[in-house]
DNA sequence: ATAGACCTTCCCCCAAGGGGAAAGTAAAGA
DNA sequence: TCTTTACTTTCCCCTTGGGGGAAGGTCTAT
């Protein structure tokens, strides 16, 4: 099938389909005389697992190494479950970030009156007063 | 001050503190002669002032707007405060997502036994089975 | 005079594609 | 058969917020 009948399937667009075989991640075959990509059902499958592996968040690095995992039918399953380990502390790290940083703006903004006057405790704070 | 004070005192880098200048968000005099950027305590003050708002996770041209607001001196607080309340929204919705999203590979690694054995539940839920 | 520490502009680089131009190809209707 | 339309290709610039480094000018001290 060609590349619009292979995003489609896979539910990814065809600029992102196009950027996977660039970089090498998805690789189907071209004819030679058109130049056009020509995809199979596996092809078609790795793309819809790299999909969601980036909807997990993982990077397309990663997702590089997941796909080695998967198509390598005789690695040990720890290695799949230390790269998900992984992701969840990093996630686990942004969300500690995300979650002060919002205490210290929910601080700031209960503190600002909010009307027509110019005194705002928000800009101070900012500028260091 | 040329540029490498003004970089130290405000704790941006000089590349930080000169792209500011090139996107007009922090406009220091220039020597006409040498070309060096000259800094005043007030242009320290203004970077000071966006090196802190960019930790809070205010974007660039955020900060661009707030530098606005803390200029005027005749502004409504009510729009700083509407500021800082679309970005703890904005913070909120990310801290959903990644909430989600650890739930979802917890759940994958907690099923995943992570021993020398192929099998992984974590594949077979990234290849759709 | 010359070394070393500054400063300038200029250009390429990162992630993960998106947008769109110019040109070739395929499929379907008149 | 011709033409239109849909699809595909490569190519190049754009995004965020700067970082790295080259080539060259400037300033200060010895």
């Amino acid at each position: 099938m060609n590349i619009g009948e292979a995003a489609k399937r896979s539910g990814l667009t065809v600029k992102t389909v196009r950027y996977y075989a660039n970089i090498g991640m998805v690789t189907p075959q071209q004819d030679a005389e058109t130049g056009y990509r020509i995809y199979g059902d596996a092809d078609v499958a790795k793309l819809q697992f790299v999909g969601k592996a980036r909807k997990f968040n993982f990077s397309v690095e990663e997702c590089r190494e997941l796909l080695g995992l998967y198509e390598d039918r005789n690695r040990p399953s720890r290695e799949v479950k230390a790269l998900t380990m992984k992701k969840i502390a990093e996630i686990d790290a942004r969300l500690e970030e995300l979650n002060s940083l919002k205490a210290e703006l929910s601080g700031l903004a209960a503190s600002c009156d909010g009307d027509h006057r110019p005194d705002c405790p928000i800009l101070n704070a900012l500028s260091g007063r």
